[in-house]
DNA sequence: TATGAATGAGGGTTCATTCAT
DNA sequence: CATGAATGAACCCTCATTCAT
């Protein structure tokens, strides 16, 4: 009564985010990915309900993934006394995003892609995100701004605005004009963001 | 040989974009946009190539639609002399764009949801529409720093910024989190860019 | 708006009842049934919702045929004087039910065979003929008895003797050892019947 | 090499006899019935030869014991002097019969149910069945005959009436309208088939 | 004998597109 | 230009069976 073989599911998981990624979701046909894979047809549906299901499961571990590394690195971003040291840490914070969409690029690119439309199928993945991190996001606004760093009429508004700059940046720098100093765009981010803000340093 | 009846043309159009929005281009069967437009199958191959070439249609009147509206009412945005007359000059294009999307709603939720996934489908079109604004939006900055109004170090930066911050937000105010108001909405987004840009008001 | 080619209809039925009495539902494939048919696999379905959908249509028309003769043929039976008028009369609601199951025995065949077991799929099917036909038999049953011709205990227990009665010889006699003298078949049925009931003749 | 775990293989046969009643042939996969028993997907096929193998087997089973019952229950229901004893000896075959059908409903059900259709892959059992009891009937009934006690012309077709009316009254009974006094139902069974016997009693 | 992962053929259904009328 | 019947390629998923361990 064990899950199958780990390493046949892992196979699995990398030729369903190679194929997705490759060919998108609609156009990817289960076959692609077990003749990528090496296994036979059935075996797919001894790990897998369905296509639908290795999207998600590929969709979710990421956004997991994501999601606990901002809040563990968001934690203390505004513990700091100086201007230059939380200035630092949203430097830290968007360097640690920008790594993780790095490494995981392929499924970053996926979410990017097939999140959103695909007749709603993945309606709700993607809103899932938009909410989270968009709660996430005002959640510090309002802390910077409790500890006098921030000014925001609105930080759920301005949570949106920071979600959508951060999030098109990045699909735009990494999966589109890819050859982007990302140094550059870092430090170029939270500048933005924290006039933005009217952060005061 | 003319064109084929405006009327049911333009019947067809309209369905298609109802069906579209209501269920995804993937999902959206020709037989369910004919039924809708109450003419016959064969008919709607009398009007466009196939339903690709409806979406497509569809999604560049818009798109043409709002690339129009914002060169024109970018054109002089930095004419003015005060800071006022600057600052009302971009609510004026957020405005503008918010009534044109707002006029638009389901042709924007097409594209917002449609545009990007799709198996590559539509990728050009979003990658399209992401260059076209982008470099729209990194003249006007340009012009501005030029102007001695703004600074940004680099404007190509920059203009994603803004787009993504604008697209994004429109997205989650009009399609997702319906109930805001839109009119301060403006006002904070004006206020975020000209400071996330160093405006000098 | 019509309903589709009448003739090309007729064809599918005519090849789905052909092929489901040769192979039974299960082994019957679409694409048996349609290259029977000589029309294109898609055909079948702008026909019909699916496999069962025909089976169904194919099983009713022919429960109704013999619902609308049974009680077509069984309203007067009891309507003559003398004895020898009443067992004429069941002789020839027997031969009226030969006849008719003869004419269609391939559809009969089906019913007997397919239409009680396939995981409870039709098992309604089979279970409605049931209940209607017992009603039925059991009613006349009654006014036999009311007019002093028959007599029974229980009419709802002796309809279910007389259904399973007949409905089992007929398919013994038709469709099993095909060779049985069936004038002779019905003379005895009419009689071990009228005995059974105790009939006054 | 024995036959394996006379345990193991008892609980397959069970597992089997209830998911087949409960699903049906077709629809119960062999993963139902080795979860049901508890075993191992491959532990099935080192007990069975296929899924149809244990269909026949449980069937057959069944089948051996009625017709052992039968055999032994009939041989002397002639065998009596005064009618009042005929009868009863009809009465308790009957009895009997009844009995070990209420014993093994769920086999009993898989018989009436699924023994005919499945696209001739069980037909021959039922038709097995068919002339076995068939042939066992008429013997019985040429011996009334013989005996001075019963008039038929042809035993043939009436044995054929006494299956038929005891089969399907038992599937009515027994699984359709389960409700019935089955005292009442035998004393009518015997009646109804005594008399359409010409039973001299 | 028990296990359970792997197999792979098989078939129902969908739907964009065509075309004769 | 309108019709709507016909087309047929495409693809997901099922599940009985096998077999190495």
């Amino acid at each position: 009564m064990t899950n199958g073989d780990p390493q046949t599911r892992e196979q699995l998981i990398d030729s369903a985010i190679r194929m997705f990624q490759q060919n998108g979701f609609q156009k990817t046909r289960v076959s692609d990915i077990v003749a990528s894979a090496g296994v036979s047809q059935g075996t797919f549906y001894n790990y897998f309900h369905s296509k639908e299901t290795v999207f998600r499961e590929v969709c979710n571990e990421f956004i997991d993934q994501v999601k606990d590394l901002f809040i563990m690195r968001t934690e203390h971003i505004f513990d700091g006394e100086t201007p230059e040291e939380i200035r630092n840490n949203v430097l830290a914070v968007i360097d640690d995003l920008l790594t993780i969409y790095g490494e995981n690029l392929a499924v970053a690119e996926l979410l990017f892609r097939e999140g959103i439309g695909n007749g709603g199928l993945f309606k709700e993945i993607y809103e899932d995100i938009l909410s989270v991190f968009i709660d996430l996001i005002e959640e510090q606004i309002i802390k910077g701004v409790a500890r006098g760093f921030l000014n925001a009429e609105d930080p759920g508004i301005a949570a949106v605005f920071l979600f959508g700059l951060f999030e098109r940046s990045l699909f735009y720098f990494l999966l589109v004009r890819k050859n982007t100093d990302l140094n550059k765009l870092k430090v170029q981010m939270a500048d933005f963001i924290l006039k933005g803000l009217s952060f005061k340093g």
